[in-house]
This record gives structure tokens, sequence and C-alpha cells, in this order.
DNA sequence: AAAAACCTAACGATCGTTCGTTGACAAAGC
DNA sequence: GCTTTGTCAACGAACGATCGTTAGGTTTTT
């Protein structure tokens, strides 16, 4: 009979927690501190298990005062997944941009930004992958529009290293980008800033992994 | 068929559900019911966001009739998580006994069940991969015992591989099993029966991926 | 003084759960 | 053969708690 939502922190949906969001797209004043209690709470008890009076106990507010800045609930988790989908859109996108062109270098770069994302941005990621079914239909086609040009990314360089010949052919491009988006995303839920291993040790192992998984040594 | 993913079906957290569970560990009479239809709204919309209204009324029945078969909602996920956690173990473990004992034929093996296990039970594994957290602190140690080991077992038959020199050492061999764990995962978030690859084709892809991953060619 | 930020109080809806009851049906006693 | 008893599965009604949200007033900042 006793309810109980929260739990011990090995069960939490994600390891840790420091910067919860990019700096450049945080907004300014008392929204900005709404948006990061938000963020907390739907990536550890997800969109529905968190309520709109425990993210105003958590800002030191009382609920209603949420509404003199976010119109909804439901706006503040869509703010979150396009923050999201925006900044992780610009990682990868970045680091392919400032790569050589070379196949394997785009490849190692897309892995870089990919699990630096998940690694600085476990909240957001989670956000992301795992609560989009709570959006509106109509939130949903921009989030997924946006979410399209990440994994178009990441075909494209696929298939071109395979038409170039730089990437081994026996093998399905959808299936190698669904194995290598996987592994970064897979991130988020278990790296901490407490790892053993740094963000930038990580990067190195995964995009040995990405290698070899199309076909190269590197 | 080829199967272009619709946006309505991109939002889920599923692609598909048709054996939503294990014929074997399934209970008799009234509670199948009721546990498939928990299962699929769990999954679908998330523990918190699935009244016992909703599962009542998608069993055809009242919300007070279902307390004649389970104690509590949360002992519903509970149950559901168990047997997630065991079937995934089980067809593991199944896979690696049958398998020769050499390392790369081992870690083919455990790729075949976890693999299948996620394209085959996808509303299982969304649990078991993103509910835990809703359960008691009481519960949710038996299930993390249950995980325990199947994660151990990648990780022995990855340490042994290298141990006796059939896969490459340039690598944490901790990472090298949240990677290949990581490409099982997420299939569950993207199979369906209607897939135009078959479990057994993209089993084998997915093979060759760890194998390539852990240094080995094939 | 104007604007921004926050408050108290409450609305109707829905939440998980409990209570006492009902009809169906099979075994047991007369 | 007929009643009694017991079990099973399901029911309507309701409990207190909590949900997202709103209206209107007060405090704080500029």
């Amino acid at each position: 009979m006793p309810m109980h939502i929260t739990s011990a922190d090995n069960v939490r949906r994600l390891a840790s927690a420091t910067t919860a969001l990019p700096a450049d797209v945080t907004p300014t004043g008392p929204k900005a501190g709404i948006l990061n209690v938000a963020l907390r709470l739907f990536a550890e008890q997800g969109y529905a298990g968190a309520s709109i009076r425990d993210i105003a106990q958590a800002c030191g507010l009382k609920p209603a005062s949420l509404y003199a800045h976010y119109a909804s609930k439901e706006q503040l988790l869509a703010q979150l997944i396009n923050i999201g989908h925006e900044e992780h859109f610009k990682m990868v996108q970045e680091a392919v941009i400032d790569a050589q062109p070379e196949p394997l270098e785009q490849l190692k770069a897309y892995v870089s930004g990919h699990v630096r994302f998940h690694a600085e941005f476990p909240m957001l990621a989670t956000l992301v992958n795992h609560e989009l079914h709570a959006l509106s239909a109509e939130e949903v086609t921009t989030a997924l529009k946006l979410r399209e040009q990440s994994t178009d990314l990441l075909m494209h360089i696929l298939k071109r290293g395979q038409a170039l010949g730089a990437f081994a052919k026996d093998y399905d491009h959808w299936l190698a980008g669904a194995a290598i988006g996987a592994m970064g995303i897979r991130v988020a839920n278990w790296y901490s800033e407490h790892h053993e291993k740094s963000i930038d040790e990580i990067i190195r192992t995964y995009q040995t992994f990405a290698c070899r998984l199309v076909g190269q040594g590197e």
C-alpha cells in the first residue's frame, strides 16, 4: 500500500548529473532553474512519474509559480527534448565538419560527438531516447525531424564509406548505424564523472570499436 | 515488406508486439491476460503513465477486479521484470552452453541469445531496461541479482577470450561488454516482425560486429 | 509606479486501493 | 432431487491522496 516511486541510487536511470544543460541554450533567469530541475526529475522518474509539485518543491517554489514561466508540464518536456536533439546534432555535426574527409575519420568524428553527448548530457539523452512517447503528436513531429538529421548524417557516412571502398561491404549499413548508435546511447546509462575512465578514453575505445565494426582495423 | 518506419510508430517505445510473454512462464487463467495487458501498457506508456484503470479496461474488467489476482500495481511490474530477467539469462546461458568452447564461438552464442531476446520480447526488454526505477528497493535487489548473472556471463567470456589470446588485448573488456550489450539492447526499439531482415539475419550481422569489435575477423 | 515573481486557495479529474456484494457453478448434506 | 455450502471471478461504490491547472491577490525587484 505504500506507494513509493523513488528508490536506491543504483536503480536510477542514469549514473550522474552535474552539467545538466548545455550552457549556450539554457534560458536566463528563473526559467533556467526550473528547466534544470525538470530535466533531472523527468530523467530520474520519467515524465509521468515526476509531478509539477515535485518540480516546484525542488525549485523552492509553489506549484502555481511554475505557470508564470512555462505554459504546461508538457511544454517543459518538449523544450528539453528539443534542446537535447539540437545539442546532439550540433555535437556530431561540428565533429564531422572538423574532421578530415576520409570516411574513417568522419566515422571516428561522429562517434566522438555522439559518445560525448551521451556522457556529458546523460539526462537529456534519457529524455530524447525514452520519453518521446509522452509528447503530443504535434511536438513529436518537430522532435523526429531533428533526430532524423543526426541519423541521416551517420548513415551518409557509412554509405559513403562503403561506396568509396573504405569500409567492408559485407554488412547492411543500416544495421551498422543502429549498432554504432546503440553503443553510444547506452553510455548515458552508466557513465558518471567518477568513472575510472575519462570521456576521452571512452571515446577512443568506442572509435576503435566502430572502426573495426565497419571492417577497418585502425 | 520494406518497412519505412512511420512517424506514429516511431514515437512508441518499441516497434511491434506479438509474442508478448514467453510461453513457459506465463501464468494460467485470468492472470495471464492481465499480465500481458500490463506488459503492453507499461512498455508503451511507462509504469507511471499506465493506470490500473487503463489496464483493467484493456482486459475488459473493472479496476477492483484486478486485485483478486495481483496484490498491487507494483507487484505486476515486479513480476514482469523478474520474468524478463529470467528469460534473458535463460536465453544467453542456453546459447553459450550449446556452443563450442572457443571464446569466439561463445561470444557469438551470447550475441545470438542476447539479440534474440530483445527482438522476440521487446516489451519485456523495455521494462527491464527502463522501468527498474519504479520498483521498491526490495524488489530491485532481486532484479539486480538476476541481471548480474547475464552481465557476468558476457564479461567472463570476454576476459577469457583475452586471457587465451583469442581476442585482442588493446581495449578494456568492460567497455567491450558495454558496447556489445548496448547493440543488442537497442534492437528492442526498432525491430518488428515486419522488418525487412529476419531475426536470424540480424543475429548473424551482429555476431560479425561483435567478433570484429574484439579484434577477430570472423 | 510598473513589472516581474511568487503566493494562497481551490477547481475538477484521476490516481491506487479497499470494501461489501453478487451471480455462476460445483461439491456435500439431507 | 433439492437444498446448502463454499469458491471463484467479477462487480459498483467509495476512500483519501494526488494530479495538472487556474484565478486572483501579495511581495519583491527595478
